[in-house]
DNA sequence: TTGTATGCGTTATCAA
DNA sequence: TTGATAACGCATACAA
């Protein structure tokens, strides 16, 4: 007759299970942590006693305890961009092979929301932060890396070296969409591209600038149409600027800063009655999904997005156990994939 | 000369804390928990002493002792689908009117997956679970349910009432599409869906079927091209199976059950050179950002997703803090958003 | 191989 | 208004 009191609407403890089992309570705790070290018979009973009370163990008191959490967390940017998606996809199969889990907060682009996410984390004790910032130098970020939490930067080059980073280069991303257009024939190209504040814009734009003047072309014939941010709807409204230009400055060719954007023109060029890539050829960027499901298939620059994810997980583990770590900035090579919407010759 | 030992690396804690600031450390508690209970004079101090330290509250010890979580957790199934981020993006505005994080898991369709992060999400104690499980119903629900942890299935009816639940109404969701084909003139509709383990695909077909039943047409003619997955992939490949129909089968607009579906469909058939809406109409679900971002806007079915998280948001908080709380299933009210893929009228 | 005792950092109760 | 102290549930060092 095990005097196990009854645990009143209470969750099972180790205490509780330990009483149901007849053992101490430091045996079910070894059962849990280092199993080989008790003997078959008593790991058996105490195996069916945590079944039969529903035990759950209380992670905070674990990581109490033991000082370490099993978390990793990535403070995404913009859930509505399926980019970031396949970024997590990678962080989240990495922390699988790590046996962490893995736990995603969106900061939607506020500086405030990603100062509360961080407060959160910090709070929580997780093994280490990714993040992907509104802005990639914001003091917060120092906050979390002078506290002594790994923290990686994810898709943003902050200019400090305080903390590892991950990257692709977005000046040779440019370089390689404006080639394609050069190799294809076309002479006046358009980027759209902006804000200005956003780092990848003004590189992938620079890409675009070298390349261009490296083929001889004339600066004024590689047109940039400024849009407000990186949307949909900011791609139609540039295609109807796009449109509006007077024809022989019309560009034959529009280069994307990313896909978004690349989706929009390429619907206001469609609905207007124009062809693609007949009448105006798009790159975009970044190759997500609805990419190549567009109805006209995109050409875009593809990032390797799960890879990213990977390699800042990476990262952060090796800050987190590795006590050697220096921090680096892994920068991944961008890859062009050429689809319809980019296959015809001009000229 | 207040005999602070020096913190060797440690993180500081109240008690470090309450040491720099000359108090003791039930005050700092107080500090951060009823502040209106102490001086002003000393909060300040104790303020002070915290920024001067980088002191973060660790969650963790909190959530031990005051039995509280301050975290809600949803449980997604499909990262790749915007329609879930959505949905997530409703729990996540309601979580912080709530004052609550949310930390957002992906299941990926996997059971597996999905259990290891239940498992975690119950260790953690979060104040409740949301999710959208690969099967209604799992028996890890009940698990969940019955260790008093409120969950809230969502977008999924289980059959079981054991928790609450919020869905659309996927049978009128379906009479909506086809209705708004058939008073199109369009007389031989094609439902793309499947896999039927999916109780929704089945809804939105039956939905179908009544309407087109009540309008007399004949039951032949509203044929069921089956997909192995809700997927841009499925679609076109279901177009291709469309394509290759005898022209008198063929019909002129299809029904799908969801989105991605109909942007593959509508990739494959403008591939092919056809014309949509003019050789055929075509409605997707969701509505999607791409929905109506597609070359040619799609005409779509649309969840309130945005209201589904929000109210199952607030279901899992009611289930948390209401005694006399009862499970209930919510059902939202889909609404049709005719755009060009289905803007002629036939016959 | 198992049991006992201690402390992790915090909150809350009670005295002062 | 503040200080001392006892839990919370678990992991671990050490004793048996």
């Amino acid at each position: 007759m095990s005097s196990r009191q009854p645990l009143n609407g209470r969750t099972p403890s180790v205490k509780d299970v330990a009483a149901a089992a007849g053992v101490s309570l430091g045996t079910v705790s070894n059962v849990m942590n280092r199993p080989e070290m008790v003997s078959a018979g008593t790991r058996e009973r105490v195996e069916r006693a945590m079944l039969e009370l529903g035990f759950v163990r209380n992670e905070s008191a674990r990581q109490l305890r033991a000082g370490t959490s099993r978390t990793l967390a990535y403070v995404m940017l913009d859930g509505t961009n399926p980019f970031f998606h396949d970024v997590a996809q990678g962080i989240e199969l990495a922390a699988e092979d790590a046996d962490l889990s893995l736990f995603i907060c969106n900061s939607n682009g506020r500086t405030e929301r990603e100062e509360v996410h961080l407060d959160r984390l910090m709070q929580q004790r997780v093994q280490g932060i990714l993040i992907t910032p509104v802005h990639p130098d914001a003091a917060a970020l120092d906050e979390v890396a002078r506290r002594g939490i790994p923290i990686v930067v994810v898709d943003r080059t902050p200019s400090s070296g305080a903390f590892c980073s991950v990257a692709v280069d977005d000046v040779l991303g440019g370089r390689l969409a404006v080639e394609h257009l050069i190799e294809r024939g076309h002479t006046r190209v358009a980027f759209l591209g902006g804000p200005e504040s956003i780092g990848q814009v003004c590189e992938r734009l620079q890409g675009a600038r070298e390349i261009w003047a490296e083929s001889g072309l004339p600066a004024d014939d590689l047109i940039h149409l400024p849009t407000a941010a990186l949307t949909v709807g900011e791609g139609r409204a540039a295609g109807e600027r796009l449109a509006g230009l007077p024809a022989r400055r019309r560009p034959t060719a529009a280069f994307c800063a990313n896909d978004l954007l690349a989706l929009g023109l390429l619907q206001q060029t469609v609905g207007a009655g124009q062809r693609v890539p007949e009448d105006l050829a798009i790159v975009g960027y970044d190759d997500i999904e609805f990419a190549a499901a567009a109805a006209v298939p995109l050409t875009s620059v593809r990032q390797p997005r799960q890879e990213l994810g990977r390699a800042a997980a990476q990262l952060v583990l090796d800050e987190a156990t590795n006590p050697q770590h220096e921090h680096q900035q892994a920068t991944f090579i961008p890859e062009l994939v050429a689809r319809v919407s980019t296959a015809r010759q001009v000229g």
